[in-house]
DNA sequence: TATGAATGAGATTTCATTCAT
DNA sequence: CATGAATGAAATCTCATTCAT
């Protein structure tokens, strides 16, 4: 009993090692089966190949990031509908968006499956997860911006601007793990990085 | 006439477009050798190895970036020597940041080294070429944020701020070359970017 | 059933030819998989490089010798340790020696073996195996004779005549295997070989 | 002037270092090269192939060997002749066996080529030189072996003493080349080796 | 004489993947 | 569920040799 979970299991802890270790693209399978003491076939019963593989490690956490960002982008979007003019204020911003924490503590929470994610993707079909990510954030930014700029006269969003900002501010995110491993003090960094970005963030809007 | 250095270069032009369309790791000498129209023993006529063969493209191009970003930082840091309080505000630098434009000029002279350089070179011995330039970068910095955080009482440099601040004005440059083809364009996003970066430098100098 | 073996046979067999009349350095790997009718990747399953195929076939048959011939020279020097003033003539030694027959009987029974190891091993971690031997042999030699020489006033080992009766009493079992491929007509001719070699051996006794 | 013999020259000057740092097969034509300071084809102007320049190299020398061994042997079938009964006794050939001397003088004299020769000739045409060398000397053993024993009554040459006797007679030089740097004491061990070899030489006439 | 370029065949090794059992 | 065996294609690299100039 749990046999069957424990091979299984032990495939998935080995390739975690080896992908993190070496990347998806030069990460040898036949490595990832002789540390988890098993053959090749074992690997190929439960994972289709190796990107299978790669997915059954990382997509779980991914979807559950994708579906935080998307909940964080559109609350975001509805407060903008409020008539309250402090909607315009980076304050009022650096307020609401403490909820950014929980995005902080998730990614924490599966450290390793993020920088794997992050950093050693390349050549699998997750290679482009950043830039997906970034034009999700794109997407909730432009909403949120359109709604604040028709409240400001003669004023649209600047597109070279919202690229750049919505990069940057998922960027922050991969420069946040890849150097600092410390949630709590990850958190603190997060809060004061989201003050600047926030401040950065209106400046997207100009004058026609 | 001409022939000595056509095999040659027509073995980096096809290693231009392979490395760039594979990335480093992925790329085929073969594949290299056969679009130019030549066996793999001229390639090893030419080049020691694989990784010789990508230095042949990106190495000089490479050196000059790094001789005008040195140059720079030293201006910068000469800079704040002087007695002027204006060194302290941000539009004094937004100013004297405009010989930024030789640097994206010089970038998009070179357009595809630096997009392979930045986006293609995992595996080769350039693979920590933006480490590298973030390094350079963070060390100019500090200089500078010192000498203005002396002028400042009871103020010194936040480590994580200057790391990350670092880190994005590094990464401006990808993004503007993966973002915008167009030179002239280039040239006006940055220096709208370079003003808000700017912006932001003076916020990782904190009261103690 | 026996097909496990098979393949893994087969290529120690097609391995033992190729390495045989080409040597272990010209040996092609692509040969001995082809002539065992496999792809070379079958090779690599069983082996994991050309130097440790080579070991697959020589190894234990060179263990074994060493052990043998270990033991002959443990005994040897017990020998000497006898009060019989025998031990100091050469007929004691041509008479004890018979226990070498075990040895060509064993090399004739690997006779492809010893003949590959002994004249085929350049390139491969087998090259010095002769030298191997050979020290082996001359710390034998070198406490049996030190133990005769004891017993002769004023006489000491010569080091060269030392180094070069080890030489020649190896190299005997290479010229045997190289001139007689008869095991019976071996062990006459080495019967008589060594009787000689028995005889020069005192001679490495010199007086002071 | 002597420009030509130049070039020439410096290619078989490393190609002689080459040669014997690494043998005959592991030895790099390019390495030669370079090492002489020329391209290949300055090579391939002056000899026709790899094994060519193998041949420069030790061909004459080689072919003086032959001659002084050829000298000798002669001599020592002619001494045989003689009606003096002192032929039949090893003490008589220790004493005119001087003339070896010369041979190891000349074999120190192109000390590097003869090693070569003997040590690092395989894959080229000269690998069975010793083999060669083998065979002229059992020839001229033969000869006045047969003399000799027609001189006693009842007496044969045993084919297999004569084969071993012959192989470690030339096998001595060898094992003095690589052991011992000094012609002097080299000359003194040969000595030495030379009265066991003489005394030895005999026993390979027996009793019908 | 000698260069510089190029050939073409070969080397060993690695890999993800498949499949009968 | 898992093994052990095998595939087959591809990888990088090395080499002696050739040849036009």
């Amino acid at each position: 009993m749990g046999d069957e979970l424990e091979t299984r299991e032990k495939l998935l802890e080995s390739a975690m090692a080896e992908f993190s270790e070496n990347g998806y693209m030069k990460a040898s399978l036949r490595k990832i089966c002789a540390d988890a003491g098993v053959t090749t076939g074992a690997l190929y019963f439960f994972f289709k190949n190796k990107n299978d593989l790669f997915k059954a490690i990382v997509d779980e956490p991914l979807k559950e990031l994708c579906k935080l960002l998307t909940e964080h982008y559109m609350q975001d979007a509805q407060d903008m509908d409020s008539d309250d003019p402090a909607v315009l204020s980076a304050e009022y911003h650096i307020d609401t968006h403490t909820d950014l924490d929980k995005l902080v503590e998730y990614m924490y929470l599966h450290y390793d499956v993020f920088m794997l994610l992050l950093t050693g993707a390349q050549g699998s079909e997750y290679e482009n997860t950043v830039d997906m990510i970034v034009d999700m954030t794109e997407q909730g930014f432009r909403i949120s911006a359109e709604k604040a700029a028709a409240k400001m006269p003669n004023c649209h969003v600047d597109e070279y601007m919202l690229h750049w900002i919505t990069h940057i501010s998922v960027d922050a995110y991969t420069h946040l793990l890849t150097h600092e491993r410390d949630v709590e003090k990850a958190k603190l960094h997060m809060r004061r990085v989201m003050e600047f970005l926030i401040k950065i963030w209106f400046t997207m809007i100009v004058e026609d």
